[in-house]
DNA sequence: AAAAAAATCACCCCGCAGGATGATTTTTCA
DNA sequence: TGAAAAATCATCCTGCGGGGTGATTTTTTT
């Protein structure tokens, strides 16, 4: 088998130098670099690699920009996101954008290279840690049609969970409880809403405010 | 089989006359009327109707509010939209809150009554015309990501509808075309999106204003 | 301490969604 | 006019989503 070609775009040369480190210690192949989005696009045009690591904020081009190009032109491609903040709003475009992993700077570096071997494998990981804390410390504009929706805490996070795309099964990775359970409360959800499926109560989120 | 139990909220007395002249001549018993979301609200608590057909412009509590909170506090009442403006942004508001049908008021008079009946059925009757019209008539925001996306015109109008919270089957009713053509235009935006579902789909639309 | 609400989980069923493939017709554009 | 892009449709298959029901445990509230 072939090493997996990665290229990694961030605007700090020390932390390029540190990914590339990681990253080739790990068997991987570090194809190129690029300090920012626009770079990085260009590159992977040439470099047609098996992952792009992405900084979310860079000058000239940042990273969701740099992930939508990549992602529409080069669809193989699979876009992992690297980032100090853990934000809702960031993790659920770079989701809605296709993105196939979000990662915070801090994270352990085996995670590092887990979650890029697992996106060159076609896997789409967002860390399970990440989801939990981005769901707690992201607080929630009380809503008109929010407050009337009457929604229990774990309800909400499911809710939160839909409208970031992730499916029962991660959902119920991400609260560590059952897919049944899951299922259970997504169907309470649908009823207080007064939604068909999960893609109206998707929509019903992004518009009332719940993910961003 | 009882008479089914219909609400009437507009703030226009000829026009509560005229609706309830045409449902009762079709057989319905119209149980109440009422000026505001306020009063409809209300008298939904009291009557417990089948369905309220709900002005969307109203004075002191909007039809879009009332539409939330009847939804939420009485989610098996039926909830119809009646609105002289054909905009993506109700409509979509409208339907990811749970209406059951949207009208427009120079609908024809049976259509109108089918359209109630049918929701006092349970079932979400979206007049196909109207969603046609306000796929074209609502102009796209020239976009960055939608640009990159490169959708064709049919799959833009495919999308629209998923972002609106339709199923296949009645985006393939609104378009006219088969269920399986409908399936791979999704299939298509979903690789140019790159996104792996319709939800993910949908968000990508909502946050990328294609639907407001 | 008792009652109510929230959270947990299981099992069954069905249908639609999503993926893969192949093919024809229509429209657009060079 | 010919090539390329877009739109149309079919068939097969698998699995997840969504609906229905029932039940237990934990937490909150009164």
């Amino acid at each position: 088998m072939t090493k997996i070609r990665v290229i990694i775009a961030d605007d700090h040369g020390v932390v390029r130098a540190g990914l590339r480190g990681l990253l080739t210690g790990a068997g991987l192949d570090v194809a190129g670099e690029a300090g920012n989005g626009r770079e990085a696009l260009a590159l992977a045009r040439d470099l047609r690699p098996d992952v792009v690591l992405l900084d979310v904020r860079m000058p000239e081009m940042d990273g969701l920009q740099a992930l939508t190009a990549i992602k529409s032109e080069m669809p193989d491609i699979s876009v992992v996101m690297l980032t100090v903040y853990a934000s809702t709003e960031y993790l659920s475009r770079a989701i809605a954008a296709g993105a196939a992993g979000y990662l915070l700077k801090d994270a352990e570096p085996e995670e590092i290279v887990r979650v890029v071997q697992a996106a060159a494998e076609g896997d789409r990981v967002i860390d399970s840690a990440l989801l939990r804390s981005v769901l707690e410390h992201t607080p929630v504009v009380e809503n008109d049609a929010l407050h009337q929706a009457d929604l229990t805490p774990q309800e909400l996070r499911v809710l939160k969970l839909i409208a970031l795309g992730l499916n029962n099964d991660a959902i119920a990775e991400t609260l560590v409880v059952s897919r049944n359970t899951v299922k259970t409360h997504v169907r309470h959800i649908f009823e207080k809403l007064g939604v068909s499926d999960r893609t109206q109560a998707a929509i019903w989120a992004v518009r009332n405010g719940l993910v961003e």
